[in-house]
DNA sequence: ATTACCTTTGACAAATTATGTCAACACAAA
DNA sequence: TTTGTGTTGACATAATTTGTCAAAGGTAAT
């Protein structure tokens, strides 16, 4: 189950793209991106900018998923996940306002 | 700059212990422990939890801040990181919900 | 100044993961 | 049957992570 590959498939139907046609598209391999989509393969950043291009579609929502999806992959069967990513914000918040 | 090598150091320190010393008893090469505490190299979990052992340490609180530096690192230099951890979040908190 | 510690550094090998390539399969529609 | 669809698995290649080692530089005591 992955949200990122749902959206990028639906995208990709509602834009009338086979697998084929967008992987030929991005210059992939078909195999890939079907992988991709149905969670078995890791997106890369540059490949859902480059979907996110092709489908037309805001890239900011997808990256977003991307980078969540990374973050909970890293964190699957842990204990104190939740609590990291608490850890982890505070820590982002106060970074983000010191380069101001 | 690395909280959690800061820690570790700090704990390492206070317990009396010579890198050379809690290398050997955590059965790793000092070169590593060094650049570990140091945060030239990422800390396996396995090991945090040895040296919290090792120090006699919450192991909890060590952990949390690993799993957060991991957690960082997947995000430096993004400018969505804070929506993606935002994002990751509620999605760990379904999960987590659903779970019980 | 030599001995005995300590920590750091960099080069290298080994092992593990990630990524790319390909060919074949199954299904359905024309 | 041919064409188009998506899926699968085996394999090679590339990249990253991890482990090993030897040497260097520092400090302090003898």
């Amino acid at each position: 189950m992955s949200t990122l590959g749902l959206k990028l498939r639906g995208l990709r139907v509602k834009s009338g793209y086979s697998l084929r046609k967008a992987a030929v598209a991005i210059d992939i391999d078909v195999a890939i991106l079907s992988k991709m989509e149905r969670g078995e393969r890791k997106f890369s950043k540059e490949l859902v900018l480059k979907l996110a291009d092709l489908y037309k579609a805001n890239s900011d929502e997808l990256v977003i998923d991307f980078l969540s999806e990374k973050v909970l992959y890293e964190l699957e069967d842990e204990d104190f996940g939740l609590e990291a990513l608490k850890v982890a914000e505070k820590q982002l918040k106060y970074k983000k306002q010191k380069d101001v």
